[in-house]
DNA sequence: GTCGTGATAGCCT
DNA sequence: GGCTATCACGACG
């Protein structure tokens, strides 16, 4: 039975939620059609007690809507190229987010070769945090936006994860709470995930 | 396969 | 002015 996820769902510990968001689906309906991944790969920002979260250090402009209530998204623009998705997670005022860094391609993979031409290999069309949202034509226009809106949705298709296969590892790309383990990927599906 | 590097721009001090 | 929650490419051998 296919559930969409609502805004409560994230609306509580950003560990849990990163990891239960592992093996749900996320929705793209584009005008060329819709798109659909799996989520395999996540890592979890907790706002004022980790260093490596961009509301670390209080409120800026970039960082603000992860004050506000769960269940929307943070997209922001890094490296002057790319976008990278999160989700608000915890009650408004308390700064967390879950980073999607990965996802297996299901349906729409035409669309998603489109967005990224040069790549032959399916796993290589959405593996890391960049690629994806190049492969589902995600950018800042979706920061502040709910979970629920049409065109970018969050599945339970059913999908059973056995928590056994979940790896907890250090994150990706940082100095600071580098040495976290905060980052979560499927190892059944680790051909899809952005580093082993 | 691994390593080094350039692209590119907004944010923060 | 330095840094960044990245990626793809070319050199190597």
């Amino acid at each position: 039975m296919d559930m969409i996820l609502q805004k409560d769902y994230f609306r509580r510990n950003t560990i849990d939620v990163s990891k239960e968001l592992l093996g749900k689906v996320l929705v793209r309906n584009t005008p060329d059609g819709q798109i659909k991944a799996r989520i395999v790969e996540t890592e979890a920002y907790l706002g004022f007690d980790d260093p490596g979260c961009h509301a670390y250090k209080g409120m800026t402009p970039r960082n603000a809507v992860m004050f506000l209530e769960a269940g929307i998204y943070y997209v922001y623009f890094i490296y002057g190229m790319y976008h990278c998705l999160n989700i608000v997670t915890r009650e408004s005022g308390c700064p967390e987010a879950v980073l999607i860094r990965a996802v297996a391609p299901i349906a729409g993979i035409d669309i998603m070769q489109k967005n990224r031409p040069k790549i032959r290999s399916i796993h290589q069309l959405a593996n890391g945090p960049g690629k994806l949202t190049v492969a589902l034509d995600i950018d800042k226009n979706f920061n502040g936006v709910a979970v629920s809106c049409h065109e970018l949705f969050v599945l339970d298709d059913g999908f059973k994860v056995d928590y056994h296969d979940i790896v907890e590892t250090t994150r990706i790309g940082l100095n600071q709470g580098a040495d976290l383990p905060l980052r979560y990927y499927l190892a059944s599906l680790a051909a899809y995930v952005s580093k082993k």
